[in-house]
DNA sequence: CTGTTAGCGCATTCAC
DNA sequence: GTGAATGCGCTAACAG
């Protein structure tokens, strides 16, 4: 093995077509088509120029490749965070697809900024991607940007958080079924007074999740209070430590305190155990909770944790196979779809029967 | 705003430095120069340029450019796995550090593979990265198609998962000290017969861990017992789990059981909690429990997991200023450093006094 | 101050 | 079967 020596040009100096066309004495297209199994190129030099190329280690120049072909086989993925164990999964799931289809992934984080967000677009969209995957930031709420890049051509497909201002493919869990099954599953085991931490956030996720849960009261002829609804704020880590803990103590000192409480962000959840257990309350005991989260160690919780489990692996896979899909054209653009995967409720200690 | 209307000849169709020649009867090197801000170029027509291209949402192609100029701007980066609490830290710093410097990160997942390893740098390779940011697969062993890489002069450095077959700069979290700081902490809590869970590689992470562990004991004078140690297949999720519930009962099964466990990774450390629970095991009454891990909800676990925590972010930072500043050259080869960053340990209940 | 030219590495059309 | 020529979008050396 063995790679081309440093030279003063710059790029990462791999073997060159040309090289290869020099010392075999052939013309570079001879050895592109060769190298490309073309049929006009005899088997003879396919072989020896192969045997040649793999020698040395010749790996085509993806940027050279991209540009004559107006494609670069990259898809770029815009995340609110990639530390996240949710957003991870997908990603994951993103990767897998689009490793096997020979795409590559480019990731960038918006850190819930639109501003970031559309840097983030602006500089995969001049890497010349041929499709983007995008969970929009929190902050979002013009999506014309996105719309007319859209319009010009470029493939895009929602993920995670989607919205009705965008029409193409979108893939996210169906949060409206999973807050009501959490809301429902609380109220059958015996709570009454439920109370919905929720984001501050216009995110079609955030508001299925809260119609879900209003949903379940409705049908089990359990009064909505306003009371029982506090938003938090999302864009900060140590504002939404802050925030939980005064919607905690708040909930707690209403006349009424509620007896269960509903969560609806893998961090608003986790973070709501550690809080419960700070300031003194017994889970299930005083409040039952149950919430988002994709965390494994619901099970190892104190006390072990009841969850609503997002497929996000899957939405990740689903997703980047939409876009692909769209990129190839195998779809005319008129059937796309919104697709919503089911969530799972995993009922543990934490929303025991009252 | 506006982009270009889609073209049959593919690529995202922004407007090209031609296009905006065309319309502003200039040539393509004046509209070149003019948004490069190049002193060549009249203040007037600056102006012209670049207000028509911010207009038409000229955006420069970055292939071309990186084509053009033997660069391209961007980084790789291969990790084990995306969907890691740890790993998912250390990408979040790099990118930070990344976008800050408007390098662009192309991540990419070994899973452990040394064959998948191998496919991602080729890729990357390809692909024109100015450098490569790598922690290897459990199953590298043999770096010498890294070192070719290298030898060509593509800039590496690696981070997390260090090894003494490269010469480069390295960033990782501080192995052994960490490793120390958890038996000390438990012999000085009144434990002696202290097990060690560890993984079933060759990484120097691990190895640096063991050795910590080790020397822990020797400095108090108690014996190293091999019956202690245990190792696990780390490849695979379900064969770690295997193994570990395995290796918990047969430590619980020994004629004198461990009255403490130290465990060297997040899952290895996390799931020890569950299996204990599940078996019926008090934490820590029938045995102490402390280990490597970074997540969050160490402080809602049941009971409240003692942990050494690694510098994740910080290590991304590092290792990918270091990577940054061997591609620009501001430093020469020969000072290459490795650098070990202090990790943290979190006392908690899992580890009381005896 | 502006334009012309050339070339990065590759695939492709068209000659031979 | 093979090769010469062209151009993707961009920058830079060199002319004017």
């Amino acid at each position: 093995m063995q790679f081309r020596h440093q030279n003063e040009t710059g790029m990462n100096n791999s073997i060159t077509l040309k090289d290869i066309a020099k010392a075999l004495h052939l013309s570079t297209s001879t050895i592109s088509k060769a190298l490309n199994d073309s049929y006009e190129i005899g088997e003879e030099t396919k072989k020896r120029v192969v045997a040649y190329a793999r020698e040395h280690h010749y790996v085509p120049n993806r940027m050279a490749k991209g540009l004559k072909q107006g494609k670069s086989r990259s898809i770029g993925v815009v995340v609110c965070s990639l530390d996240n164990n949710v957003i991870a999964q997908m990603l994951d799931g993103i990767d897998k697809v689009s490793t096997g289809k020979s795409y590559q992934i480019i990731i960038m984080q918006s850190k819930e900024s639109q501003a970031q967000e559309m840097a983030c677009i602006d500089l995969l969209y001049a890497g010349g991607i041929d499709g983007l995957l995008i969970s929009p930031a929190c902050e979002t709420i013009d999506f014309s940007y996105l719309k007319a890049l859209q319009a010009s051509g470029l493939p895009v497909v929602l993920f995670d958080r989607l919205t009705d201002q965008m029409e193409t493919h979108k893939v996210g869990a169906d949060n409206f079924k999973g807050a009501y099954d959490a809301t429902l599953h609380l109220i059958e085991n015996g709570y009454k007074r439920i109370a919905h931490l929720n984001t501050n956030t216009n995110l079609s996720i955030s508001i299925d999740r809260l119609n879900g849960y209003k949903a379940a009261l409705a049908d089990q002829k359990i009064d909505f209070k306003a009371a029982y609804l506090r938003s938090c704020d999302y864009t900060d880590t140590n504002r939404l430590n802050a925030d939980l803990e005064q919607a905690i103590k708040y909930y707690m000192s209403l006349p009424e305190p509620p007896d269960a409480i509903f969560t609806t962000t893998d961090q608003i959840t986790t973070r709501c155990v550690t809080l419960l257990n700070k300031l003194g309350y017994r889970i299930p005991g005083d409040v039952a909770l149950i919430g988002f989260t994709n965390t494994e160690l619901a099970d190892a919780m104190n006390p072990a944790l009841s969850t609503i489990h997002q497929p996000a692996f899957e939405i990740g896979q689903l997703a980047a196979e939409k876009l692909i899909s769209l990129i190839e054209r195998k779809h005319l653009e008129e059937d796309f779809e919104t697709i919503k995967l089911k969530t799972q409720i995993l009922v543990r200690s934490s929303s025991q029967k009252n």
